[in-house]
DNA sequence: GCCAACGTTGGC
DNA sequence: GCCAACGTTGGC
């Protein structure tokens, strides 16, 4: 019941769009109020309101190999989704606020790397498309899910889902040994992957990305690795 | 609301 | 298998 971890997909689940809007705990607005001690009167306090960016594209995380969660295999790699019924499923199991609500961010079309973690060579195998906004991750009351979650209840779900399509594979795997090169190279000297959240937020699982973070990626399918 | 203890992530 | 980084929990 430890809250969890990495997802793991499933074949689609039905249809029904789920829209429940939560009753969001994470995301407050930052509002910044002048000087505290201003007694009362200018309520110039204006909002820097920080406008959250708006991304685009993304990075989900998975496992391609076998491990064992509550007696469970989580082991979903790209080939997986490919395998699926309409090379689709379900992104479940993501049990980070975090990670939550970059999927509830996510619209339809847009599209994410499909990223192989906690296996011998890590990195970017792919690329997928959101199929399906966020719902409802049903696998939060399933106790023979490994990533059930006794704290959350039906009439305020916790844990949220998207659906996504497998589109292609990368024209060849982009190690993360490689990312990592490049983004130290570009903290030193400046270059698109200097905020990367690979490297950044490192063990968020369901990440942003810039466009500019984006194509640049992409760029490197056709370069030989350096 | 602080913060120490604890648990997880995930590269190495 | 180790362990650093960091998110979450719970006592106060």
């Amino acid at each position: 019941m430890p809250p969890k971890k990495r997802a793991r997909v499933k074949p689609e689940q039905g249809q029904s769009a789920e829209h429940q809007d939560s009753a969001e705990e994470v995301t407050k607005v930052k509002r910044k109020t002048s000087n505290p001690k201003d007694s009362g009167k200018k309520s110039t306090n204006v909002v820097a309101q920080a406008e959250k960016p708006i991304f685009c594209h993304w990075l989900m995380k998975s496992e391609p190999e076998t491990r064992f969660e509550n007696g469970i295999d989580v082991k979903f790699g790209i080939e997986d989704l490919k395998a699926l019924p309409n090379q689709t499923g379900c992104w479940d199991g993501v049990r980070n606020y975090q990670a939550r609500n970059f999927m509830k961010d996510m619209k339809v079309g847009q599209q994410a790397f499909f990223y192989h973690s906690n296996c011998k060579e890590p990195g970017i195998a792919g690329l997928m498309k959101i199929v399906k906004e966020a719902y409802v991750d049903h696998t939060q009351f399933d106790k023979k899910d490994a990533h059930y979650d006794a704290s959350s209840k039906m009439e305020n779900p916790k844990w949220f889902m998207v659906d996504v399509q497998f589109e292609r594979m990368m024209r060849r795997y982009i190690p993360l040994s490689e990312l990592k090169k490049l983004h130290l190279q570009h903290k030193a000297k400046g270059g698109a992957l200097k905020d990367m959240a690979l490297f950044t937020r490192a063990r968020l699982s369901v990440q942003p990305l810039t466009s500019e973070e984006f194509d640049f990626v992409m760029s490197l399918e056709d370069q030989d690795p350096s």
